[in-house]
DNA sequence: ATCGAGGCTGCACTTGAGTGCAAGGTCAAG
DNA sequence: CTTGACCTTGCACTCAAGTGCAGCCTCGAT
């Protein structure tokens, strides 16, 4: 192990070949720009430059990638993946903060359900009423809104 | 009433009493910038302009006001909501597109429910294993992330 | 040798819903 | 008549996570 990141895992098979932005970016499900974006805000790095200047990745890149993908797809911003990555690997110190992050992810995440649940509800008998055959009036719609504004 | 819109309610009280856009603002508890953001982007206009060039708005502002924030607060855009308003009020013919509105914005809840539950979980998960005392170790997180990555 | 695909840099722009600021005008109280 | 709170305009800026573009370079195939 070159480096000890938490991303490095524990096949580390040397000699692992090399990917060019596109090939990473294709192995990664991830637009090439968006590479480079991560390496502007300092998130993936490429490992070499080619003759030619061309940015050379290594399989640790992409798991990165992987990793941040994964982790904005459960609602981390980009903050929260750099502040994951450079935690300081393997140590039960770094335990605490990992763990509060997702404690608090999680918090904003059961207070978005809720809202959202509260909110289908709202729409569902809004449609309701627009449906209503007897007198198919949308602006029942506005009612319902007023209604239910002061609530929650 | 002296304009068909679907928030010029049942209650036309006219000589009802005008505010100044700080009476308005905090009526409907919204800053005084917002309202004049609101103005720009065409959503509320002040029904007059008092000697010293004051915006004076008219209980429907109020009314538009509160309207706005309660459609806001179940995810509508300001761009619906200006649909929305704008909607030729009480006839049957708005009702489809008031109904298709109301349609989109209820499928993209129940979409971004599904998915924050399933965030939920591994979120759960990756807790789980944090706190398990048997080998407090975060980096679980990690795999927990890749593992999920796949799916969903 | 030349063509097209892909790569490089740097900079500006996007979206949505506002917020901040400067420079000035107005209003009511003291 | 001054002070302070409130109002006016216009313009620029914020946030996050990218996207787009111009102008140039490099690589592999024909």
């Amino acid at each position: 192990m070159t480096e000890t990141s938490l991303i490095a895992g524990v096949y580390d098979n040397s000699m692992s070949k090399q990917y060019t932005i596109s090939q990473l970016a294709h192995a990664a499900d991830v637009p090439t720009t968006t590479v480079r974006y991560y390496e502007r805000v300092g998130l993936v790095e490429p490992e070499d430059r080619s003759a030619g200047n061309y940015r050379l990745y290594s399989e640790e890149s992409l798991r990165k990638l992987k990793f941040i993908r994964a982790a904005q797809a459960i609602g981390f911003t980009l903050d929260d993946v750099k502040a994951l990555l450079s935690t300081p690997s393997h140590t039960a110190a770094a335990c605490p903060d990992v763990q509060s992050l997702i404690e608090n992810r999680l918090a904003e995440v059961d207070r978005r359900l809720k809202d959202l649940r509260h909110v289908q509800r709202v729409l569902k008998s809004s449609l309701e009423k627009c449906k209503d055959t007897e007198q198919a009036d949308c602006c029942h719609v506005i009612e319902t809104l007023r209604e239910t504004s002061g609530a929650k």
